[in-house]
This record gives C-alpha cells, structure tokens and sequence, in this order.
DNA sequence: GTCCGGCGAGACGTATCGTCTTGTCGGCCT
DNA sequence: AGGCCGACAAGACGATACGTCTCGCCGGAC
C-alpha cells in the first residue's frame, strides 16, 4: 500500500517543486492546479498524488525546501523558518545586553523577509490554507512557524533573568506583542511594513504607551 | 446591461443569504458552492450570478446582512461591524476616564464575539478569501473592520488629550498592539483566546514590559 | 390587457478533480 | 548477465462545478 520512498525519484520532486512554486507566482494559489502542476513538471499526475494529499502540502513541502536552500546558502546551519511570523533564523536572536536594539534588528529582519517577493506568494497561499483549514494549520504552524516564534521567548525569559523585563510578564504574551502586529499589517495589506514600523512596535511594546 | 435593481426580488436575496451561511456552516468554505446555494435557496444559478460576482461576494453581503441583523436585535443603531477585529459595536468605545478599564472592556466583548460559533465559519472564510485575494481584502477591509478599528483611533486620541498616553504616540500603531494579537491568535488558533489574554495584552501594551 | 424584465429550471461545453490503466525504464538481487 | 519489481510519464475515465445560455412563467408598471 505504502510506496517505497528508496525508489522515489528525486528528478520529480524537484521539478514538483519548481512547478508549484512558479505557479502560484504566476497565475496564483487558487488557480494553480495539480495537474497544472504535473504538466508545468513534466511529471504524470499519479507521481504527485502518490506523494501528496493535497496541493497545499505539496505547496507546503515546496516552501521548505525553498527555506532550506536559501538558508544554506546564506551560510550557517539550515533552519527551516523563512517568511511568515519571525524572521529569526535558525541562529537564534542575538543577546547584547541590549534588549531594545536586539529586539529592533530581528524584527528589521523580520520586515525584509515578508517583503521578499520571493516568498510572498506561497506564504499567503499556506497562510491563507491554513485559516480555513484547522488540520493544516496545525501542522503549518508547527513546522513553519513555532521554531522561531520560540525563539523570542527564549530571549524574552534571558531579558527576564538580567533584569530588563518584569519576572511577572508572561514571554509568550509579550512576544506576541511584537510579532502579531506584523503579521496583521503583512496579512491585511493594512499599511506600510517598514522598518520604522518594527522600531516602534519595540519601543511601545517595552516601556508602553502611559506616560511614564 | 445592468439589471434593474427595483425589480430586484427580495425573497430570493434572503434566501441566498440563509443558504450560503448555512452552506459555508456546514461543509466549509472550499465546498460551498454557487451551484450549492442556488440549489438550497431554490433560485436560478443565474439570479445569483446576475447580482453577484464571486462566492465571496456573496458570502461578504450575507454576513454583513446577519451583522446588521444582530445589531438591530440588540438594540441600538445598526452597525455592520461584528466578529473580526475589532468588537467595537457601533456604539463607540465608552470613555469613563479609565483608559485600562474601557479597554480591557472593549477587547473582552471582542474576544466573545469572535468565539461566537454562529459567526465563525463565515469570517474565517472572509479572512481567508481576504489573504489571497488584494482586492477583496481592500473591500473587506473598508467595509466591516475599519469603521470599528477607527474608534480605537479616536478613544486613545482621548487618552492623549487627558494625558493618559504619551502625546508622541501613533494611535495607529498603539491600536495594533490591542487588536493584532487577538487577531492573530483567532486566525492561527495558536492558543486559547479568553478574557485573561485579552486584559494582559492591555495591562503590557498600556505600561510595558519593562520595569517601570 | 399588454409589455418588460427578473425569476426558476436546467441544458450546454469546458476544466479540474481523483482514480485507474498501460507501457517504459532503471536499480537491485540473484 | 538476466529477470523482477515498482516508480514513473502519459492519459483515459466518470464525476462535479464552472459560467453562459435559453426557455417559459409570472408580477408589477403603464
């Protein structure tokens, strides 16, 4: 019943990917289709649907793949994140002491990946998926996202420890603090997501909006 | 070319209304069909597609209808927001002179309206529709969540006016600290979104996370 | 009473779905 | 070296939904 994943050809997998990827580039997520996929592939459709269950899974493993290369090309360990609700790379947000400043540059960071028109297209197609689609948003999140988004509260509780961040305030709320506006604001098409955008979301977020 | 909207039958557009949200409510967005409502609503395919030119467009009108429905039900002024990001009725949001209380207020009746099954299915699949789809977001956007977004605007103005918030602060960006992460939490069911989560996401964004 | 246009119904050709069948080809085991 | 096994490309198949169209029917305006 199982197919035998040591024959699988990995010509197809990568022409799969490159198919899917440029399709919904170019005509769009809900007009790509699996056979679009399989022809643009030069690929019988059966290979795909042995493979996959649905076009967003292949669109899905597509996009990390996509992550992977360009991570490895970056130079470090390969992560896997890239794109959608971080920005913080596999090497994990950066500790100077300086809470503020470090928070700013990876959410720049953050800013400049979601306005990489590279990416932009499969990851509001997942993205889209996934709100409609609770099992695939599951998985999404998991493998996509929550790496990186841990990397927050990993540095949020170091903050904590040194005493730049109240011990009472809970990392996970905070962090979305920082992250989910940008999300929004990259979701809805709601404004401008620019840099200057990231710093005072740091700035707020951090000391507040009261008078001091 | 244009039909003429005078001879428009009421009965027929109700129907479709309660047909597309019972559709979408039972077998999900994707499975929804214009072939689907018609045959539920006992109406032409062709009265749908004469007033209408999209699904989304008639899901987005159906839900505005059932908005408009509850508003009127619960007594006021009609509004046409409801169940996205927002939860300021049209009521405005009250100003009592305690900026935290009147928030957390607002984003407590916010977070009950988006766990409101009745409205759930139809505004995932708008905001789905919305992610993929620039120019019906822009439509949805103006139309059912930046009338109530707006308020928040013109409350934290207040604030400002009493000296409650710093004057230098955008409200725009201060707003987003508040809505964004329920939002957020609502599309991605990253975790449970209760009253706690709502008062915490006001208590941090107002005086920081920092030591005061 | 006649006319006009929206209405319900459904036929039509096209496209994609997911499954199934056929024949080819390459790697592995003997 | 020869034979076998299973993934592969190609595409046929029935089912479904698309969006357009053509029918009568019927109700309000003149």
């Amino acid at each position: 019943m199982a197919p035998d994943s040591t024959r699988r050809s990995a010509k197809s997998r990568r022409a799969i990917y490159d198919a899917a990827l440029a399709l919904v580039g170019e005509v769009g997520y809900p007009k790509t289709t699996i056979e679009g996929i399989a022809a643009r592939a030069g690929v019988g459709k059966q290979t795909i649907y042995r493979w996959w269950s649905s076009k967003a899974e292949v669109l899905m493993e597509a996009f990390v793949d996509l992550s992977a290369q360009a991570a490895e090309a970056a130079g470090g360990a390969a992560d896997g994140d890239a794109a959608h609700g971080d920005g913080a790379g596999g090497d994990g947000i950066p500790d100077t002491g300086d809470l503020e400043a470090d928070l700013k540059a990876v959410l720049r960071a953050t800013v400049d990946e979601l306005n990489d028109p590279r990416y932009e297209a499969p990851a509001r197609a997942l993205a889209a998926e996934g709100v409609g689609n609770p099992a695939f948003a599951e998985e999404f999140v998991a493998t996509l996202l929550m790496p990186s988004l841990e990397l927050y509260v990993k540095r949020l509780r170091a903050a904590q420890d040194a005493g730049q961040v109240r011990a009472e305030v809970d990392p996970y709320i905070a962090r979305d603090l920082f992250v989910s506006p940008l999300a929004q604001r990259w979701l809805q098409r709601t404004g401008p997501l620019d840099h200057t955008y990231a710093d005072r979301l740091v700035e707020y977020a951090l000391h507040g909006i009261a008078p001091r």
